[in-house]
DNA sequence: AATAAAAACAGTAACAATTCCTAATTTCGG
DNA sequence: CCGAAATTAGGAATTGTTACTGTTTTTATT
């Protein structure tokens, strides 16, 4: 027997917003969002429907060493590429990861976080930019 | 020039602490342990200090995706692996695991964070056990 | 459609984890 | 030993999240 969950107004705004981007946005900055389509949804319906659509596995809760936790429209397991420079969050795709794991574990694998902290592409060829110019 | 920070009574504690345990104790955890042998310390004092051992690389800090943040006194890289029924937290050594992300990021990667959600052993010995019994 | 039960809501208070603040103490450099 | 700098205790404040209460919306039944 499924059971069909209705979908409200709110929470199809704040899933929407969620698919809309691939930002990682945090549970703040999407109550801002969706406050501009839905001025009085309070921070208690925006919490209960993020937990309720990760719990039922429609998006994907990421905690990260610092900060609150983000939210994520994909919800295959992959990686996350924190950025040492401007804070970022962008998807990191590593294939070989859950195999690893299995092997090690001895058994299935069936979620997993993977947060590596480096500079993401747009810092990286900052970094490099400058290096350059120092070099001068 | 190299700049040693000096260690407090407070500082030495509170390592101390960390580094006589594998059990990734939370703050508050290490807060009541060093209560013991010094019985006026104060909140601040052990998250100020946490902070601090985690930045200048002595300790290392650990956040899951629910639960407050723990500490880890092993700094080398390595995974952990949580169990999804006892909430505990252990080591996992994933051996290829940096060198597949440093392939993917086309760069080397200096810190990660690998938590696997998966049955402890402790937990596994159990839920087998429970398991061969319904079957009887 | 009328209506009763169930679910979700807004608004806000409460909570847990962490940080910040201030005045007092401790350590350091000379 | 003395003044500057760092660290402390204690507690207030902040942040992120959850829980509570009375109201609204949806669903199920007729």
């Amino acid at each position: 027997m499924i059971y069909i969950r209705y979908l409200t107004k709110q929470n199809r705004a704040i899933l929407d917003i969620i698919e809309s981007t691939c930002d990682h946005m945090t549970a703040e900055e999407i109550y801002r969002e969706v406050r501009k389509v839905m001025p009085r949804i309070s921070v208690g319906t925006v919490y209960r429907n993020l937990n309720a659509l990760s719990d039922e596995g429609s998006i994907r809760r990421i905690s990260l060493p610092c900060g609150p936790d983000r939210y994520d429209r994909n919800v295959m397991p992959h990686g996350h590429l924190v950025c040492e420079m401007c804070g970022s969050v962008s998807d990191l795709f590593v294939e070989q990861v859950q195999s690893i794991i299995r092997e090690t574990l001895g058994t299935e694998c069936f979620s997993y976080e993977l947060n590596v902290s480096a500079l993401c592409e747009k810092c990286r060829r900052l970094a490099t930019h400058d290096a350059e110019r120092v070099l001068l």
